[in-house]
DNA sequence: TGAATTTTTCAATATTTCTTCATTTTCCTT
DNA sequence: AAGGAAAATGAAGAAATATTGAAAAATTCA
């Protein structure tokens, strides 16, 4: 999706290590070197701001104000001055972390992560996803060609397991082991009957047999 | 208002310093002195957590492992141990903070602040609407074609947090361990009961049974 | 205390799971 | 290639289990 970060920073090397370093992590950043330059790059597609205190022509604190005045995107200070009473007045000003220098780059990355990730708003649950058949398991929906399939239980943790294990083999003493568990007492015959009922409904080939030892789904090639 | 903080330290110094800074501005605290109890003390009504590393029986670590489990509640992570691996591992655990000891409260009190702000604003509007069916969370409201719905407490929650989470199904006991506290010891059918009546009130198929496993609210096409 | 809510309990109902057995397919032996 | 044995499939009915609805008991709150 690639997020814009800006970077207020009037010093190269952190530029430079920023640079390298988020956007190896997939960020586009913005740099501006001094606080006028800061406000005049601020714009809405930026998704987080990184900004230094001391700067040329107006400072951290300042170019804090004006960005709060308009916008509610997520700042962090990063400064060599250490101390509370710094600290406070950047929280005062409403910024959402803090990062005195020197800094690691991993820590930084992390921060911004753990703020952006309040932000992002699809959280797509666990997907198992196979030709056209997808299995959503937090959700507990099975999709053929964009269709539900509606599956009893068994038949859920059956077509999930193989699908977590595609190529593998599973004998029916696997099967029974893992989903009835290890000590019930019933049939073998059972894997047999889910394995119709599951087969019949979702309307492709997709679990083979393989006579005298088991069931498999093939994997995609 | 009057947001819960569950504080999970094992140092009774530390408890006591929180105690006077943060009821002072208004939070409600709740403290547990171990990994285990912390897991039990969490519930649904914790706004955020508080969370040592260095705990007897359940680390930090797990700890926030378990909570995350089931809550996308912000976590700050407070700890002696300030070397940047603990401090990598914390962030991928999807903490929000991470705070090294020795701390300052004030600066603590701002992150929370930082971080709960930040909450609010997401929640902002305070409203989940799905179909016909309109939740005022501040109000505790329900509307479902315009005219109000009366809900009690529980029936209210389980359908915030079936609202919050449209597309996943919840299983009895994440119900359970939600609402009631992962350490209430109640009847897991209480929840079909409040279910039933639920659906009673609200006169509409909004909540869907899959059978086996728990229930789910679909997500709108 | 009284009303509302929450929790427990239980019977009725619905659905799934399991067993059984006849049928079909596959594989092996001759 | 034919026959027979083993394995897999399909289908139907029985058994087991989960859910619902309702109502009684317990608890909470005003």
């Amino acid at each position: 999706m690639n997020e814009k970060i800006l970077i207020v920073e009037d010093d190269f090397d952190i530029q430079s290590i920023l640079k390298n370093y988020l956007e190896d992590a997939g960020y586009q950043l913005v740099f501006a070197a001094d606080g006028v330059e800061g406000i005049a790059r601020f714009n809405e597609k930026i998704s987080l701001v990184i900004l230094d205190i001391m700067l040329p022509k107006i400072d951290g604190f300042g170019v804090c104000e004006v960005i709060r005045s308009k916008s509610d995107v997520p700042i962090i200070m990063l400064t060599a001055l250490a101390d509370e009473k710094n600290q406070l007045k950047g929280y005062a000003g409403k910024i959402d972390d803090y990062i005195p220098k020197p800094f690691s780059a991993k820590i930084l990355l992390c921060k911004m992560e753990a703020i952006l990730r309040r932000r992002r708003a699809s959280d797509e649950g666990e997907q198992l996803i196979y030709k056209n058949l997808k299995m959503d398991l937090t959700g507990h929906h099975v999709f053929c060609d964009g269709t539900e399939v509606v599956l009893t239980q068994k038949e859920f943790e059956l077509l999930k397991i193989m699908l977590e294990n595609k190529g593998k083999v599973f004998t029916r003493q696997m099967l029974l082991d893992r989903i009835w568990g290890i000590d019930a007492y019933v049939e073998e015959r059972i894997v047999d009957s889910h394995l119709k009922n599951l087969r019949k409904k979702l309307s492709g080939s997709y679990i083979k047999t393989i006579r005298g030892v088991g069931y498999r789904i093939d994997e995609e090639k």
